[in-house]
DNA sequence: CTTACCATGTAAGGCGTTACATGATTCA
DNA sequence: TGAATCATGTAACGCCTTACATGGTAAG
């Protein structure tokens, strides 16, 4: 009851931006939200359809050629269904970090081992932080520009601050787990 | 075909700490897992009971009187599967956070609606920042007299470093937006 | 005596990924 | 000419939450 599906509000959330055909809806969700949520084809473009149906969105062919193409256009209604959502209160933010959990039953198999899931972790860390500050250069000089690269810049800093509360985290357990095992040394690759 | 279900091993990483019922395990999970896990008695139930079956756990009935009471331990071949897995490449960690999804969206409401989003997410953080801090005083004296402990430890490290970015972040956010939206003022309850 | 908590479980159904299916276009 | 990318979609199925069902115990 309390955990509507969010899919709706994601594509929405993009065509209030601008219009765009599945495929490109994917590439957004896969580029600039890919840091807090996710989603498939599988899902997109069912409720793509389903939301023209509902008259919330408008198709239109736009094939170039033999290939099909077909961009959606957000509607008024569909404008206000999104509009009313975000006046509601989030229900629900979540995370489901494996790293955590093979860490915190990382007793079972050691230090040593527990260690690599932490460089890696740190690995991937620095490479999306690497990332992010790309979007952060990119981003900054038009935040004034228009109100939609504020917002995005928003969330991309939220990407940043919490990649590099994570950085600093791995070097304190890392630390900590060679205590437990004094001989592993920094692994190189 | 990547991604395996992984309620397994967290019942099987709590039941190599020690012996519990699935009630306690589900007390074990909303309070130490919660920063970065979830389960509910749905698939908490009928796991411990296929576990049993595949000879990973073993049931006791511990009844006191007249309520039941099932405890579970957790045998030889379920701690090699454990390990087994513990030593195998994290398959993926991700985050879903509805608020920077309100926030990526938020030109479509406006500076104002989504302040009071960023202040409710500012409030949740600073409570469990503070529950945070009630484990880590509690753990960081144990720390050397259990592995469990430790590691548990580290994962409450985790939560305090990204919760003290995520509030050092919304006090950026909440900056940015009132610029938007002068007449704004901290909202007091 | 009733509310809150202890305790175990099932059934329905939602949600959404994975894998499959198909075909055009571009580039090396 | 084969691989990578562009582009749309469906079907199967897995996973897990929600809601329901049932009953004991402790405390006020």
């Amino acid at each position: 009851m309390a955990n509507t599906k969010k899919i709706d509000f994601v594509l929405l959330g993009l065509l209030s931006h601008e219009s765009y055909t599945g495929y490109e809806i994917k590439m957004q969700i896969d580029s600039a939200l890919k840091y807090f949520w996710g989603a498939s084809y599988g899902s997109i473009y069912p409720t793509l359809n389903q939301m023209e149906q509902d008259g919330y969105v408008t198709k239109e062919n736009v094939s170039t050629n033999q290939r099909e193409k077909i961009a959606y256009t957000i509607t008024e209604s569909g404008r206000e269904r999104l509009r009313e959502w975000l006046t509601l209160p989030v229900e629900k933010d979540e995370i489901r970090y494996e790293t955590l959990l093979k860490l915190f039953f990382g007793s079972e198999a050691g230090a040593e081992e527990t260690i690599r899931h932490i460089e890696a972790f740190e690995k991937k860390t620095e490479q999306q932080l690497m990332e992010l500050r790309g979007f952060e250069a990119v981003l900054k000089p038009i935040k004034d520009t228009s109100k939609t690269h504020l917002y995005y810049l928003l969330t991309v800093e939220f990407g940043i601050e919490t990649h590099e509360a994570y950085l600093k985290w791995c070097k304190e357990v890392k630390k900590e787990l060679k205590k437990e095992n004094p001989l592993q040394q920094d692994s190189h690759l």
